[in-house]
RNA sequence: GCUCCUGUAGCUCAAUGGUUAGAGCAGGGCACUCAUAAUGCCUUGGUUGUCGGUUCGAGUCCGGCCGGGAGCACCA
């Protein structure tokens, strides 16, 4: 099977990282993680798109160079995701020398097959701005407001794809193809975008407005504009054109490509995505089956302007990460929200989500499961000759939830992934408190009763460590420390039965890995 | 304006046209003491936005109205 080539849109370096971005990036870790779990190769890419007009005026502003401005700015999305352990293999800058040769190599192959013409547009255009307007940025009235400042007509030579040439294909690819579009539903807004009189795409700007990008090999006086460059970095950093292009050190392109999962927010799928990029591949001579999937996601709204007077700055991922460790936020952040959905952000709920879910249940169930079997055990756990209906349930939990596990995860339903594994730490502590450990430790003939009990806590938690491992990784790491079970390697999925843990098998201490968090209202 | 989605418990959501519309959280009560004031059990709570239609039967299908949201290609 080819690895699962995953990507996620490459975050544009003009301000630091919110919680948006970072939930994109956990969710596309969450699922190389779990698909490396399942046993498949993984190619992860991710990373910065440093060019444009915004970052070199930005650049001018703060009196650097822009190179020496993204430079700044990308440090803080590379230590972001290093604080939230965003696993990836392959980080995509747009100003990376192997990027920009393939840009243009790309560009030349298209202008060698008559895909792109150069024409004069007329229009309005904003000077302080720099951009030309169109009619979407009228004012009521039908004139343009202040905010444009001085408009003025201006007519500007530029080069242009024709786009139009594939909507045709595009729509047929669209309607053949139900599973291009996660969730499906999305589909309805590409093919009501594409009704109506088809247009080419802007790929250029002048040098004179806009130095800071790729120039066009074939005509230098001009820059690639945006999406040549953008959304170009899901095939560049793949390897594509590598060998023409003499770029090292990236994966061999026709063994990842097509993308399993392009990963980006419900803003760039209409039209940038469905559209543009598409419209790119088609034209580049991609075939339907080497067409990527796109994965679209929703987006966490801020509802009310007041949730961060407790916690300070509320949005911001590091400090989420500081208050509810890096795996709290990753839980948090996967846990609360459907997959191609909104939902509302809540101080409430990731407050909820991390001391009742993760503290008061599967910490406290690893917890309480290690003092006991310390306190009359000494830690050394034994399966034990006792069975019963109690033990067997939980049994039947563990191998139900093993079972539908992979399936939701596997089809971007993440939130009821964990539900399934959440499940097993729900029936453990009802399975407490049914055999109550505690009392058959006080009675010498319920002794091999007591070793079953222990033993099937300890097993099933190593199972949940499992499951959960993708989405908090470093959590998972710690619980199965304290378990005494260090996951091999190569451990999968599948590799998961019960009996993990051998007859006599040594368990550690327990310490909190998720200590409540009491925050002052 | 055009296209599409949506309205079910305080909140978030489930319910191939078929028993008495379910679950989690929140709220209330009880139990327990191994554990991070943790856990378990029980429980209150709904005229399914509204009006009409189709049907033996409608949360589900159709239409009107009211409310919420999304998208509509040379904006990044």
């Amino acid at each position: 099977m080819k690895p699962y080539y995953i990507t996620t849109a490459i975050d544009y370096t003009n301000a630091a990282p919110h919680i948006g971005h970072a939930y994109e990036k956990v969710l596309a870790d969450v699922m190389a993680r779990f698909q490396r779990l399942s046993g498949r190769e993984v190619y992860f890419l991710t990373g910065v798109d440093q060019h444009g007009q915004k970052v070199q005026k930005s650049a001018e502003k703060a009196g650097v160079t822009p190179q020496e401005f993204v430079d700044g700015i990308t440090q803080h999305f590379t230590s972001a995701w290093e604080t939230l352990g965003i696993k990836f293999d392959g980080w995509a800058a747009t100003t990376d020398n192997r990027h920009k040769r393939v840009v243009q190599a790309m560009l030349q192959k298209l202008h060698d097959n008559g895909q792109l013409y150069k024409k004069a547009h007329k229009g309005h255009y904003s000077v302080r701005q720099e951009q030309f307007l169109t009619d979407k940025e009228r004012s009521s009235d039908g004139n343009f407001g202040p905010e444009w400042g001085e408009v003025i007509e201006l007519e500007e030579e530029n080069w242009y794809f024709r786009l139009s040439d594939h909507v045709e294909w595009l729509k047929g690819y669209i309607r053949s193809h139900p599973d291009f579009i996660y969730p499906p539903h999305r589909a309805n807004d590409v093919l009501n975008a594409l009704e109506g009189k088809a247009t080419d795409l802007c790929i250029s700007r002048p040098v004179e407005r806009l130095n800071w990008g790729i120039p066009l090999p074939f005509d230098p006086r001009f820059v690639n504009y945006v999406w040549f460059d953008a959304l170009t970095n899901y095939i560049s950093f793949g390897g594509y054109l590598a060998d023409e292009c003499g770029n090292e050190g990236l994966p061999k392109f026709d063994a990842i490509w097509p993308a399993d999962a392009q990963v980006i927010g419900k803003d760039i799928l209409v039209p940038p995505h469905a559209i543009y990029w598409m419209t790119m591949l088609h034209a580049l001579g991609f075939t339907d089956e080497q067409m990527p999937r796109l994965i679209v996601h929703g987006w966490w709204n801020i509802s009310g302007a007041k949730i961060s007077k407790s916690l300070g700055n509320v949005i911001d991922p590091k400090v989420l990460a500081q208050t509810f460790t890096a795996d709290g936020l990753r839980f948090y952040l996967v846990r609360d929200i459907a997959t191609g959905y909104d939902s509302d952000f809540s101080e409430e709920r990731i407050l909820m989500a991390y001391n009742k879910e993760l503290g008061g249940g599967l910490g406290n169930l690893l917890n309480r499961t290690l003092k006991m079997a310390n306190n009359y055990r000494q830690g050394k756990i034994s399966p034990g000759s006792f069975d019963d209906e109690a033990c067997q349930n939980v049994r039947q939990v563990v191998a139900d939830a093993e079972a539908a596990y992979p399936v939701r995860m596997n089809g971007w339903e993440i939130h009821l992934g964990i539900e399934e594994a959440m499940k097993i730490v729900t029936a453990c502590n009802a399975f407490i408190d049914l055999t109550q450990p505690f009392k058959l430790a006080k009675d010498e003939a319920q002794a091999a009763r007591l070793d079953a009990v222990l033993y099937h806590l300890a097993e099933a938690l190593t199972h949940v460590s499992v499951l959960l491992s993708p989405v908090m990784p470093r959590a998972c790491a710690e619980i199965q420390k304290q378990l005494g079970w260090l996951q091999p390697e190569a451990f999968r999925l599948g590799d998961l039965r019960w009996g993990l843990l051998a007859d006599g098998h040594q368990l550690g201490q327990g310490t909190p890995v998720f200590p409540r968090v009491e925050i002052a209202a």
